[in-house]
Order: structure tokens, then sequence, then C-alpha cells
DNA sequence: TTGAAAGCGCTAACAG
DNA sequence: CTGTTAGCGCTTTCAA
């Protein structure tokens, strides 16, 4: 299998390989006679050429690769952004590398070593909670571009959702209802994501001059929302609305209520953050705040391929009025 | 930002660029200075060295990089299949692509061709349907060790469940179970996992000499197991159980069921195939049968990584007996 | 046990 | 408008 090489065009064209060079890069603009042009596209048809990356990159000094690292593929909400940074990246030429650092600290700071190791250009990085700054810093240093998304991490720019204000006013309406005993389970302390919010849900309770019941703190996952809700149920006496951190803490918290025979949402109301697209149809009518995560991956790409120091943002989420929390309570 | 190179390493060591590359490749064995060696392990940790991928990849003619091209990344069922893959590529030195054809056939030729661009050494391939086999031929005439994975590819090695026996067992025991009125909701035709299930299903209901009450053709989606579920519940008088090719269509059998006032699984039994960990918690207790498909990833890259030619293979799969059936009918 | 030299395939500066 | 030339950073003979 021996591979097609540019001087095998240009011979086969009549020119030199930085005529095809330049047919290959476009950079024949108005000054090349169309017939050379054409020469070189039926070489480049008839022998299948196909330029070789490597010395592409050795030479431009380039490898228009950027990575991404998340904490769990198998988990939609990123892999829907990962989506995101995907279709963007393709569309600018670049390859993407999809790491999965498995919630664990470590291997984020391995991958991260090993996206540096690879030359990436740029990395789209969803952390697991606070992460390593010496790798950052060495990644920084060689130039890479590091873009934070979903969760902040400090000195890189963000790409994240406005989570405190789509928290604040969910939390609003859910007091607009009528909800009064409202217990909330946060997501852990070293995310922002949670932080923000529990800020958010924190400022409408000061606003309307209610005291939660409780804040408890989990962990976004479906296990923590079924054991906090379990604790939480069994000790208190008198709550009418669980908000969750998350759907999936949400989705816990209502196996846990409807084990323990109360109905939701007549007895108790539910709420989520989120809005992961599959949860629609294994939990209908969650009342949740969508977070626009294909957007996020798409706005973190979009910021890596201009290629240069670049500053966070914050993009809007939507709040879903859904049946888990009674309408006309 | 200059990046350092092995001259400057082998400068600072004060030997040549060779010597630092063979320390690099382990291929000093026995036959060199251990003071020399260590002496360019010492220069490469103070310059922080890092190999540039590129020139190495030309030099070697080989990319080490490996593609897997998926339909649908946010789905669980391919991003587990993925990580699988990716596991075993790291640990054999092998970076990976990940593409989503997002469900297209066209989008799935088309990066079929943006691998051979990037000069992959091998593909892990689950196809959307019947793929574009020009395509596939053109990536074998150059050598790349394409694999199918989940899904068989005429031509292609391929790992893949067990799914025909699975689905033989499955309808075995509910049939020994005592139910005898079955609609069967399979995948798509021109997906080889669809079309093994419903045979396997369709050997054991001769074995018993049962018809079933129909076979429905839907395409793997949660909506397509809803609008056939509701079809056949509105025409069909007697049906006891629902069969269905895949976890997320029987997710929406069940909605659908439940909408129209049939109580599960005390009036109609419901069965899946797949066992997703998430649907665990979102539908629990799911009579399914569990697809290996981490192992599918990792035995696909596991041949891939061999580098010569390869075979298939049918990985067992785990009959899950649930709640979503009557145990005791 | 180590070094010198050639060259992987491409692009870009310069020349014509 | 096109060709010549040099070299990106690495590995690998071959020679010493």
């Amino acid at each position: 299998m021996r591979r097609v090489t540019i001087r095998e065009v240009a011979a086969l064209a009549g020119v030199s390989p930085s005529t095809v060079s330049r047919v290959l890069n476009g950079k024949d603009a108005g000054h090349m006679r169309p017939e050379t042009k054409e020469r070189v596209l039926q070489a480049i048809e008839e022998l299948e050429y196909i330029p070789v990356k490597a010395a592409r990159s050795l030479r431009r000094q380039r490898t228009q690769v950027i990575g991404v690292l998340l904490p769990d593929i198998s988990n939609p909400f990123f892999s829907l952004l990962a989506r995101g940074v995907e279709s963007v990246a393709f569309k600018n030429g670049y390859s993407i590398l999809i790491c999965d650092s498995n919630h664990s600290v470590e291997k984020e700071s391995q991958y991260l070593d090993i996206l540096l190791a690879e030359g990436v250009e740029g990395i789209v990085f969803v952390p697991v909670g606070q992460p390593d700054y010496n790798v950052i810093d060495k990644l920084l240093r060689r130039g890479v571009n590091v873009v934070a998304a979903d969760r902040r991490v400090s000195g890189l720019p963000t790409i994240e959702a406005d989570n405190r204000n789509g928290s604040r006013e969910l939390a609003r309406w859910i007091l607009a209802l009528g909800y009064r005993r409202v217990v909330y389970i946060a997501g852990p302390k070293d995310v922002s994501t949670a932080n923000d919010r529990l800020d958010g849900f924190l400022e409408a309770m000061q606003e309307a001059s209610i005291e939660p019941v409780a804040v408890l703190r989990g962990n976004f996952t479906y296990e923590s929302g079924y054991e906090l809700t379990r604790e939480v149920l069994l000790s208190q006496s008198e709550v009418d609305i669980l908000m969750c951190g998350n759907d999936l803490m949400a989705i816990g918290a209502i196996r846990a209520a409807v084990e323990l025979g109360f109905k939701v949402p007549e007895q108790l109301g539910v709420t989520g953050f989120d809005g992961i697209p599959w949860f629609e149809f294994l939990c209908p009518h969650l009342t949740t705040v969508e977070v626009p995560f294909l957007a996020i991956g798409e706005e973190a790409m979009r910021r890596i391929a201009q290629r240069k120091p670049t500053t966070g943002a914050v993009l809007p989420v939507k709040l879903v009025r859904g049946h888990s929390v009674q309408r006309s309570k």
C-alpha cells in the first residue's frame, strides 16, 4: 500500500509540487492559469491523492486538533455538549479528540497531559471539580487555548449557562404558585454550577422572606437525589416541594418520594435543572430549566477557533413549567 | 512560544539527537551507558520537552490515530461503546477521533472520508443502516482497518452481541411464564441487530408452535415504540405482552400502554433489549437483555490494535428478568 | 555504545 | 504565473 505524494501528482500534471500545493490550499486566487489548475485537479482525482496531515502539520506548525475533556461521555448532558463542539470544529477544519475523565481528577490531569502531548491547539474543558492548576498552567504556558465549559474554572474563560438567574426564576415561579415549605437539594460544593443554582434559589427565597425548610448537598447523581429525599421526607414532617440541583437528582427524588407513598405532584412538588432531552420521555413533564448544552459546546469551540485569548460567556436558559409541580396550587 | 526540539535536548545533554530518540523510544535496551541515559532524561525534564507528534508520524509513517464513527453520541448505548474503544486505545498508544453521523447516511460517508483524510489506521464503525460501500472500499484499499461494531456490515469483521440467542432466551422465558398472545415490535429492516433479535424471537415461537399476534417494524426510537403500541392496543383486542426490539421502544410502549389505561405488568407485559444503565433508574426493573456495549467497543479496538486483518466476534448477552412482566403469570 | 546524515511529505519564501 | 529550494522535527540506517 504505497501512498500517493504531492510529487507524483505534480509529475502527472506536468507541474511542480508547489503548484499542486497552491491548488490544494486555494492560494491560486486570480493568478493561476485555469488550465493548469484543471490539470492539477484531474491528476489529484486520477491518483486519488489525499494530502498527508502529518507533513502538513509539521510544516505549518499547526495541528488543527482540539481536545474535549468531559467527566462522563455516557451522560447525555456532556455528550450533547461534545456534539456542539464537534459540529463547529469540523466546520472550521479542526478535528477533535474526546477524552473521558470518568469523574476522576487524576484521570483528568492525565488526559490534560496527553492532550498536550497530542499538540492540541485548544481544549474544551468540563472539569470534574476543582482541577489541577499545575497542569492547566503548563498548558497555558505552551499557548494551548483552554476554555472551560459549563463549569467555571478560575483563570480560564468559561462558557456557561445562566444558572443563577434560571434558578431564581424557577424559585420565584414556585413561590408564586403558593409553595412555601421548600427543601433544596444542591449539587457538590466544588462545582460552580451547583453553587450558582443554589444562590439563585436563595435569592428568590430572600426576596420573598421565606426560609427554606432545609438545604442539602448531593453530588448530582440519581443515587444522591434518592438518598437525600428519603432522609428528608422521613425526618421533616412538612415539605411541600423538593427543588433539586439537576434533573438526575430530581428523578431520584421522585422515585424515593413515590416509594414512601407521596403523590407527586399532588402532595409533593419536585423540580430539576438541565432539561436533558432523554429525560423528557423517560420522566415526562418534569419542571426544570433547560440548559443549552449544544450551544455551550458550540460557543466554546467558536472561541477556540478564533485563535486568540478570549473571554467567557453566560448563555440564557429556559424555564420549563412542567407537571411535576401543582399548577393550580 | 518557541517549542523545544530534540536537538536542544541533545545539546543540553551533550549527546546527539539520535541518542535522545533512542531514550525516548526505549531503544536503549542493554547497550547504552546508564549515565548517558540519565543525562538525557534530566535534559528532557529540565526543558519540559514533549516530542512533536506530527514529526514522529511523518517519519514513522504511522499516525496511531483511529476513528470511531457512531450514529448518535448522545445515546448512552453508543457513548458507552465509545468509552470502551477509548480505554483500550489509549492503553495501546492510540488517540481516537469520535464522529457522530447523527443517523444520517450521507454524514456517515462524509465522516468516513474525513477519517481517511485524517490518516486513521483503523475505524470502529457503527453504521446507521446499510453503509455506502464505495467509501468503505476506498478505505479498505488504502489499508485502513475497519471493524464494524454492534451492527453487521457485509465484508467487514463485526464485533456484535449475541442478539439472536439473547432474544430467543428471552422469548422462551416469556413463554414459560405462560404468555401466549405476543406482539413483537422490531427495529428497522436494514439493521442486523433488529433482524437477529426478531429471528431469535420467531425461533422461540416456532419451537412452541405459537403464532405471534403481530410483528411490527419500528425504528428503535421512543416515538416509534409509543406510536406502534397505540396502534396495536387500539386495534388488537387481545394482547398479553409486547416484546420490543430495544429498551427505548419498550419505554415508549409502556408510556403508551399506561396512557391507554393498561396496567403494566398486571394486564400487559413489556420487554426491551439493550440494558442501558441509565434506564435502570429511569424505568426500573425493565425485563431486558443486557448487551455488553463496553466490551464490544473494547474488543473492536483490541482487534484494530493487532494491526492485521481480523475476524468478527459474537459476545454473550445476559437476560435480565425484571418486573415489567408478570413473574407469577 | 554513540554520532552523522538522509529523508518522511508538505508549504512558503524567493526567484524568475 | 510557476518552479526551485530549504527545512518543519523526528527516526533510522550506516558507520565508527
